[in-house]
RNA sequence: CGCGGGAUGGAGCAGUCUGGAAGCUCGUCGGGCUCAUAACCCGAAGGUCGUGAGGUUCAAAUCCCACUCCCGCAA
């Protein structure tokens, strides 16, 4: 069976490898064009496409799906089932109805729940307590598509982003070959999703990593932990930026935003009050700095009791 | 040439503008106090102030020049 990958982000790279580690005949890789990225603006590849070269399978970065470029493209590869992990583009009616086993996408939700560009990130703001990967076959919506398999998992109270999004591409890549054999072995079931029970979950926008203190600390925390490390939960104090990497909820008394305690020894950290409650910060990235922990901010001076986050 | 911050004992910082004996909060080591401690007290070690047998000066962490490395933001 040849298996035209299509994915973009770190995690896509991860399922790609996993399909690679576990002998699927993936024949061609198509990913995003290069981008400038980073310090400097660098023209950098995209991770599936740095892992594609690194495994010596062919990479295409078309500009468009719809045009005659990409149709002679799929005549060239002729793949049997196309596998889209968060590629980043959305797929004409012609290459879905292309590959003789159709197209899958692994979507790291448990669908209808939180369809979307940012699923975990919005669980874990949500405060859900349990969130999940799904393989679906896809169709012209947006992740509507009859779902084959899932699986759900844990979101820990200390959980971040980052955790939940190395968590759903370990179970993610490991469900996406399985289904894929399903497939293979003509075993493959469908389930149409109940669209009542939708939700949808938006991108990230800059606006959701700011820290709102009037909310309840419970609310700050998960909202927080939901776009950490990426973009990462911003606040101001004293007219700099500063980001809060890791903090938990504890309880606290104070007008939101206060600094109402400041601990710089063993396990220490700063406490700011929330509309109600408070987090405790124990990780920050001051702006202009590097990662440190609260101790070692605190140290340096730079922040006082009775201060004010905004 | 995307914008910006930084390089000072093990950590985080001050000092640089207004050159002139290396400082603060911790950590480490030793001692004391204590039932005890991450608390408190006393003492000690530890730095060619990123690099350049560079420039200016009587004198450079500080001013000038070149270079290297690190980081934050934006995309």
């Amino acid at each position: 069976m040849r298996i035209l990958f299509m994915g973009t982000p770190e995690i896509s790279a991860i399922c790609l490898k996993r399909l690679i580690d576990d002998g699927k005949n993936v024949a061609a890789v198509v990913t995003r064009e290069d981008k400038p990225r980073g310090r400097g603006n660098v023209m950098t590849p995209t991770p599936t496409k740095a892992l594609a070269l690194e495994s010596n399978i062919k990479v295409y970065t078309p500009k468009s799906l719809k045009d005659e470029e990409f149709s002679a493209l799929l005549n060239e590869i002729v793949p049997d089932l196309i596998v889209v992990v968060a590629y980043g583009k959305i797929l004409p009616a012609a290459v879905l109805e292309y590959p003789k086993y159709g197209c899958i996408n692994l979507h790291v939700s448990l669908l209808p729940k939180y369809r979307g560009a940012a699923p975990m990130q919005r669980a874990i703001m949500d405060g859900e307590r349990e969130t999940g990967v799904t393989v679906m076959y896809m169709n012209e919506g947006l992740d509507t598509g009859d779902i084959i398999s899932k699986e759900a998992f844990a979101i820990e109270s200390c959980d971040d982003f980052e955790a939940i999004h190395d968590r759903s591409a370990l179970i993610g890549s490991a469900l996406l070959s399985r289904t894929i054999d399903l497939i293979y072995e003509g075993k493959a079931t469908r389930e149409k999703q109940d669209d009542s029970l939708a939700t949808y979950a938006s991108k990230i926008e800059k606006e959701d990593a700011k820290i709102d203190f009037t909310l309840d600390a419970k609310a700050v925390d998960c909202r927080i932990r939901g776009v950490t490390p990426i973009p990462g939960a911003f606040a101001y104090l004293n007219g700099k930026m500063i980001k809060i990497r890791k903090e938990a909820p504890v309880s606290a008394n104070g007008k939101p935003g206060e600094v109402v305690d400041v601990d710089s020894g063993k396990n220490g950290g700063f406490v700011v009050a929330c509309g109600s409650g408070g987090i405790k910060v124990t990780e920050v990235i001051p702006e202009g700095k590097g990662r440190m922990s609260a101790q070692d901010f605190i140290r340096g001076r730079k922040i006082n009791l009775g201060d004010m986050m905004e």
